[in-house]
DNA sequence: GGTGCCTGCCC
DNA sequence: ATTCTGC
DNA sequence: GCAGAATGGGCAGGCACC
């Protein structure tokens, strides 16, 4: 197939939102491809190029592409920066600045699979010189491609098709290509995608045997299976509706998923949520996983957390985060840093799969294989039927250092529903419920370009606070979440009258941010927690030499503080003394004291 | 050898 | 991670 | 409610450059 082909069923694509539609032009796509080739196209059209849990990485994002484009192209670099930082989309300045498709004729038209080798190439050049031998290879694609092949070419390279197809549209597609209107087969479809991770090979075998072929992709121990996720409730008797009166809880620990497989000779790989093998990063989970699970092959779930090595208290996120990919230092990183599995589901028992198992029996099971050490431990775990049994349970869970608790259905369909995001799990954290969370009244002094669906207006904000001592402003987050699409045409509005050149004397941060303000506006925003900032400016030097505050998982609560000027903003003693009330000395999350700023 | 930018992946 | 939007 | 696409802080590694 040409690449031009698949470029065409992108526009087409990205045309409509109609789900229906969508899956015609998918299904007239996988049509249209040879079967040898459909595997490349629908790994390409997820954004990758070999399965997720290979871990195969370009090593090329907005940067080196630009440098590539201008290089095909002779624009210069800088200008073409800023025409894409206007129109929110790399892609879009390619297909204008490439011209017309007569740039190029057929007999150089680019294939799929030659370009897949390409992109390939990309990913396994390393070593000095790459970066350049990247963007060559890069250079040399986008001067054979069409401004529309240019286009597509670029948003992959970016990691944002932005065609509104992922994973469950190719599916869809899939099983309607392969058997039209057979519901049990869509099923087997997801069924197999879910255990093997691989769309390429799914597509292998459609396309060699059709549904039938799939039956074999079972469980396997090695082979990564994608994670069941939860919702979220802001209610915990909203989640005992739903869960028809009674449910498990859990305790939600903040730390890093790990689905371990531990084979039948006792070696074990570790995998994180997006299947990433991390086993190197842990030698000390996989050894005392050896211990700890006797009865083999099995596969079972867990939270890795930090744990305090005197107290066996639960520590900050941030530290399990220095484990996390690390390639040097791996023993001084896991003296410094000791962590605990808490197990909380078990696939695979003793060779037999039980992911098929009501939850119930999954628990049950899991106690009874799990042979608990000081590394390998049962996620706290209480069934409840009534909303004050779970508010006792969710506040010992915070009270033990949680980020809140899990709720796990325990009805006849909760069984482990691997790729599925949906109401048989559902989380709650304190900071969903309005009135408990944090606050903080931030001052607008930036903002950035949108990309994407945000293409030609802001998409974010930097906020600071106030620093009454030295009548300054400080950042500590920026945010984007929470601005609805009005809220987003109104905010240039709202900050046209303070807009400045460049960076305010009066504002410290280490961000560079597109527009700046004088600072004036003042918005409410909301986050987890607070943490150490290497690159926000709040309270710099205050709490750690170098290190500023910052918010977690900051968005707008929708609520303009159109009632105060900038020095009426939470200020920088404030934004410490939360910190301060944040968990550190007493056990982690144990603090009585909410961060609730002046009104 | 140090530093800063970029990228990818955790949450 | 959270949040918003169109189907 | 689902699926997709916006957006966040922060970490380690790799590479370019000095």
């Amino acid at each position: 197939m040409k690449y031009a082909e698949l470029a065409r069923a992108y526009e087409a694509l990205e045309a409509t939102a109609k789900r229906l539609e969508m899956r015609s032009i998918l299904v007239a796509l996988i049509g249209a491809v040879k079967g040898e080739e459909l595997g490349i196209v629908l790994y390409l059209s997820q954004g990758l190029l070999r399965p997720e849990y290979e871990g195969v990485e370009l090593g090329v994002a907005g940067s080196l592409a630009l440098k590539a484009l201008a290089r095909a192209t002779g624009e210069e670099e800088e200008r073409l920066a800023r025409r894409a930082r206007a129109s929110g989309d790399l892609g879009t300045t390619a297909a204008e600045v490439l011209g017309p498709p007569s740039r190029r004729d057929e007999a150089t038209a680019l294939e799929v699979p030659e370009v897949y080798a390409r992109l390939l190439e990309i990913a396994h050049s390393s070593g000095a010189g790459s970066q350049e031998a990247k963007i060559v290879i890069l250079e040399t694609l986008l001067r054979r491609a069409s401004s529309l092949e240019g286009k597509y070419l670029l948003r992959f390279v970016l990691g944002t098709l932005r065609v509104g197809v992922r994973e469950m549209t190719i599916l869809d597609a899939l099983a309607e290509h392969f058997a039209p209107g057979d519901k049990p087969a869509r099923h087997e479809i997801e069924a197999a995608f879910n255990m093997t991770s691989d769309l390429g090979l799914i597509a292998e075998r459609l396309a060699a045997g059709g549904v039938p072929a799939l039956a074999r992709l079972g469980l396997t121990v090695g082979r990564p299976v994608r994670s069941m996720l939860a919702e979220r409730s802001n209610s915990l008797s909203d989640i005992l509706l739903r869960m028809g009166g009674r449910a498990a809880l859990e305790y939600k620990y903040d730390g890093l998923r790990v689905q371990a497989h531990i084979a039948r000779d006792g070696s074990v790989r570790l995998f994180s949520r997006r299947l990433e093998e991390i086993g190197p990063q842990f030698p000390d989970l996989i050894e005392a996983l050896a211990s700890a699970i006797p009865h083999r092959p099995a596969i079972v779930e867990g939270e890795c957390v930090p744990v305090d090595p005197l107290t066996d208290e639960l520590r900050p996120f941030q530290e399990v985060s220095h484990r996390r990919g690390r390639k040097r230092d791996l023993d001084r990183a896991q003296e410094e840093t000791p962590v605990a599995l808490f197990v909380f589901d078990v696939l695979l028992d003793a060779g037999e799969p039980v992911y098929g198992r009501p939850y119930p029996e999954r628990r049950t099971r899991l106690e009874a294989l799990l042979v608990p050490n000081e590394r390998i431990r049962l996620a706290e775990s209480r069934v409840v039927a009534s909303v004050d049994a779970a508010t006792r349970f969710f506040d010992e869970a915070v009270a033990g250092g949680a980020e809140g608790v899990m709720a796990k259905s325990l009805q006849e369909g909760s069984s482990y529903q691997a790729g599925a995001r949906g109401y048989w799990w559902i989380k709650y954290k304190r900071e969903y419920v309005t009135g408990l969370a944090d606050s903080i009244d931030g001052v607008i002094v930036g903002a950035f370009s949108g990309r994407g669906r945000r293409g030609g207006r802001f998409g974010a904000f930097l906020l600071a606070v106030y620093n009454s001592r030295q009548d300054r402003y400080e950042s500590f987050c920026k945010v984007g979440s929470g601005f609805d699409d009005q809220a987003l045409e109104e905010m240039p509005h709202r900050l046209h009258p303070h807009v400045v050149g460049e960076r305010p004397a009066n504002v410290d941060t280490g961000l560079n941010a597109d527009a700046w303000f004088r600072p004036a506006l003042v918005l409410e925003v909301r986050g987890a927690e607070l943490t150490l900032s290497p690159i926000h400016r709040a309270g710099i030097g205050r709490v750690k030499p170098e290190a500023g505050l910052a918010l977690r998982f900051p968005r707008f609560t929708g609520r303009y503080r159109d009632d105060k000027g900038p020095t009426d903003a939470t200020t920088t003693d404030e934004l410490l003394e939360l910190y301060e009330s944040q968990s550190h000395g007493t056990p982690h999350g144990a603090h009585g004291v909410r961060l609730r700023p002046k009104a």
